[in-house]
RNA sequence: GGAGUUGGACAGACGAUCGCGGUUGGGGGCGCUAACGCGGCCCCAACUGAGGAAAGUCCGGGCACCACAGGGCAGGUCGCCGGGUAAAGGCCCGGUGGGAGCGAUCCCGAGGAGAGUGCCACAGAAAUGAAGACCGCCAGGAUGGCAACCCUAUCCUGGUAAGGGUGCAACGGUGGUGUAAGAGACCACCGGCAGGAUCGGAAGGUCCUGGCCAGGUAAACCCCGACCGGUGCAAGACAGGAAACACACAAAGACGGCCCGUCUGUUUCCGCCACGUCGCUAGAGCCUUACGGGCAACCGGAGGCCCAGACAGAUGAUCGUCCAGAACAGAACCCGGCUUAUGGACAACUCCGCCC
RNA sequence: GCCCUCGUAGUUCAGUAGGAUAGAACGUCUCACUCCUAAGGAGAAUGUCGGUGGUUCGAGUCCGCCCGAGGGCA
């Protein structure tokens, strides 16, 4: 489980990353899709989940499914990707129905490599108010 | 050793590192306030943190609101007897009756067809009304073989439900007496029905007598008996203020299909409102028992315990050891059941084979 | 979490009150017509009635239990 200060709670937050929010990495397990800020601020980047009855129709499944993703966000992504997260109030991590096929070992390296590979558009250092 | 039946219990354990929900205690700093204090944030420690099915939402309740839910109709549900429980008409226990199995044991939706209505296709003579004669059997008559009798063929009239055929099903079954042929017409046994006696708390069992009158379907309508008001925690509460009109009736409303009855003044504007707090977990609670009652389900007594309460929603990742790289699977207001999914062990019992 | 509805040919639907072989339209295939194709014409095939037990002589229909799809609820 992450700190509770990086967690995705407010619903309209929520609803507002899922529906405008960019895609900022996608891969065969999951979609990314980040909220850029409107301030510049040093409240932490958010994180939520998504993980539908499609991806797997029982509780246990997606529970198991949430909790992976989480853990690697925990260790692999706040700290070492602080910089390239910064410029997110919020992101959303999309499940797609593949992810019950991948291990833990095959999601983190799934993960690290979406974010190390994708760059960080122009602009987003400097938002606008 | 093999095959099988039933029952209760368990739901991987321990250790290490990182991490989370809740409660309690301590600390830090922030905001509001004149102050007392209040609010949320962060850190640390201790304790605690999913199931036997948490599932399906199939029954029964608690609880909340609608009137502390009242009467009638409609509608729904249940159906051998007795007991258990908060309740159950669907659950549990014991019994009765029926069925399956060599057996341990298992299954049953088991009121009424003798209140009424409907249906029983096709086939068949006839499908419910003591109805019905297709083939057959028997008697009588006519005609022919043949002049006549016997015999026989065809037709007509009548008797006959024993045999054939039809069908899921044809109005008790088997054997005998009887008869022109037959028939509960009569007799014996069996089955069913009615009455009586007796046993049992009851369903029902056993015995005696009578007479032969009774097709199936009620998971078809229905009858009898019993029960059920509706909506559901997205229930609901915190939660209101002002103005105008009216004060009888009426209208409208009070979350059910209809009627009755009962209750409530109405309208507009502002505020609140999908995101706060409560409801939200100590309860028909759990565990133990060489205690008492009961065949049992269960009840009572004694002792001990507090055992998740989230709100984008808490249990995971990696490694080591043990007999192991187990299954189904995640609380969302709470209980009691049922059903379905599912892992490896254990105990008791039954049948068969072999050995002593 | 709670409350409902629906599963029938490849597709969209009928089939109330049990009766034998389950229908219609579109689509598919075949045959003629045409130099070829389309349209029009003639004909044919197509179903474990979502699954599984039960009631009945007999179940798409009646009654349980599962499976799947869809909808609603401050």
């Amino acid at each position: 489980m992450i700190p509770r200060r990086f967690r995705l709670k407010r619903s309209v937050l929520f609803k507002k990353a899922c529906t405008s929010g960019k895609v900022i990495g996608h891969t065969r397990y999951f979609t990314l899709l980040g909220l850029p800020r409107l301030y510049q601020s040093d409240t932490p980047t958010r994180f939520g989940f998504v993980i539908s009855k499609k991806v797997c129709n029982r509780a246990v499944g997606r529970n198991k499914v949430r909790r992976r993703l989480r853990e690697i966000v925990r260790l692999e992504v706040i700290y070492p990707f602080a910089e390239r997260i910064k410029p997110y109030i919020a992101i959303v991590l999309l499940a797609r129905r593949t992810i019950t096929e991948a291990s833990y070992q095959e999601l983190r390296q799934a993960l690290t490599d979406c974010l190390a590979k994708s760059k960080p558009e122009q602009g987003t250092e400097s938002p606008t108010p």
